[in-house]
DNA sequence: GTGGTCTAGACCACC
DNA sequence: GTGGTCTAGACCACG
C-alpha cells in the first residue's frame, strides 16, 4: 500500500491515513477480506508514529471500513461502492462552508461554476 | 457592527471575528475611513475577551483590510472589491482540495455541480 | 506654519509636531524670538487633539528649542544652526539600529551604501 | 539556539525573538528542514511567557519563514539566501525615513557618509 | 478614552 | 511531549 503522506498539509496526518486506505479501496487495490499492513509496518513505511496510525485505523474501524481480527491484524469489510458514498458524504460536508460563505460574500454562482470548472479541469 | 459569533464553532473566534468584519466591508455596512467599534467595545458586545478581539483586528491590520490609529482606534483601509476579491481567492483555494479528492475518487463532474446547487440553494 | 502632519505614520503625531517645528527653524521660516502658533490655534489647523500640540510644545521646551512666555505663548528661542545640529544628532541616532543589524545579518558595507546612495537620490 | 533578548529594551520580546530567530537562519546555526526549540522550552530559557514565544513563531510562520508541524514543533523553511534579502529589505526601509529628513534639512550627503561609516565601526 | 505588550494559567487537538 | 486558543488582568504609550 502506497499512501502519499504530506506532513506539511494543515491536515492531521490521521487524517490522511484514513483517507488513503479509503483510495486504495476505492483503486481496487485493497478489496473485501484483505489484510492491511500493521501498524508498526506502515507506521515505518510512511516515517509516522505508530500512534497516528493506530488513531487512524481505529477511526476506519468505527465507521464500519475496516475491522480488526485478533492476531490477524485489520481486513477490509466494506466494499468499493460502499467507500465511494462516504466519502462522497464526507467531502461534500468539506465544500458547504466555503461555498456559503461565497454566497454570503455576495460572489454570483455563475462565478463560482467558473472556478469550479477550472478546479476539476486541473490536473494534479 | 453586528457580528454573528458561535462559541461553539470549531473555527476560532478569532477567525469569525475577522471574517465578521471583512463581511461587514464587503455587505457595504463599513467603508473606507469608518471607524470600527474598540477592541473593548466590540469584546463585550459579543462576550469575548479583548485579547482575542486585539488578536483578530492585529491579524486584519497585518493583511491590509485596517489600520490602527494611535489613541484614536482601527479604521478601514480596503475597499470592498479588494476584500471581496482576496476573500474569493482564499474560498477558491480551500475548494481546491476535496474537489480534486472527488474527482479521484471517481465521482463525475455532473454529480459534483448537483451538490454544488444544492449548497448554494441552501438557507444559512 | 504649515506642518505636513501624516496620520497614517506609525511615529506618534506629538513628535511628527516636534520635527515639523524644528524644520520651519531651520528653512528660516520661524525665528529666534519669533512666536509659535497658539496651542489651540495649530490643532484646529491640523486637525489634532490639542493635548497632543501642548505634549510636542513642552517637549521642544524642554530640550531648549522654544520657551513659554507668560501671557503671550510660546516663542523660539533656539537658531538654525543649534537647531539643524539637534536634529542631526537626532536622526544619526535613528539609523544606528538598522544599520548595526544590517551589519549582523551579514550585508558587505558596499552594498549599504548603495542602498543609502539611492535613497539620497530619490525625490520626495 | 541562544538568543539574546532584552528584556528592557523598547522594543518588543516578541520582535527580538523574530530577529534571533532570523539570524540564527542567517548564520548557518539553523538550516532548512531543522527543528526549532520548542515553544515552551525556549520560553524557559530566556525567562519569558510562552505566549510570547507562540507569538513570535506565529508570525515567523505567517511570513513564510518557519512552519509548525502537528504534535512535532516547528521547523525552518526558509533558506539563508531568503531571509537575508527580506531582512535587507525591511532595514533598507527603515533607512530611508532618517535619511530623507537629513538631506531635508540641508545635510550634505558626504557628512552622512561619515556618519554611517563611523556607525558601521562601532561594536556592539 | 484608544491600542500594544506581557504574564499566568486553563483546556484542547495532535503525535 | 508538541502547538493553538482563550481568559483574566496588569502596565504602558498615545490623544
Amino acid at each position: 500500500m502506497w499512501l502519499n503522506i504530506d506532513l506539511r498539509s494543515p491536515s492531521p496526518i490521521y487524517d490522511q491515513i484514513k483517507r488513503g486506505v479509503r483510495e486504495e479501496i476505492m483503486k481496487g487495490n485493497l478489496n473485501e477480506e484483505d489484510t492491511l499492513p500493521s501498524i508498526r509496518e506502515l507506521a515505518s513505511q510512511i516515517r509516522v508514529n505508530p500512534n497516528t496510525v493506530a488513531r487512524a485505523y481505529r477511526e476506519l474501524e468505527m465507521e464500519g471500513t475496516i475491522m480488526a481480527r485478533q492476531g490477524l491484524g485489520y481486513i477490509v469489510v466494506s466494499n468499493e461502492e460502499q467507500v465511494r458514498d462516504s466519502v462522497f458524504d464526507n467531502l461534500s460536508g468539506e465544500l458547504r462552508e466555503p461555498i456559503l460563505r461565497l454566497k454570503k460574500s455576495g460572489i454570483p454562482f455563475e462565478k463560482l461554476l467558473e472556478v469550479i470548472k477550472e478546479i476539476w479541469k486541473d490536473q494534479n
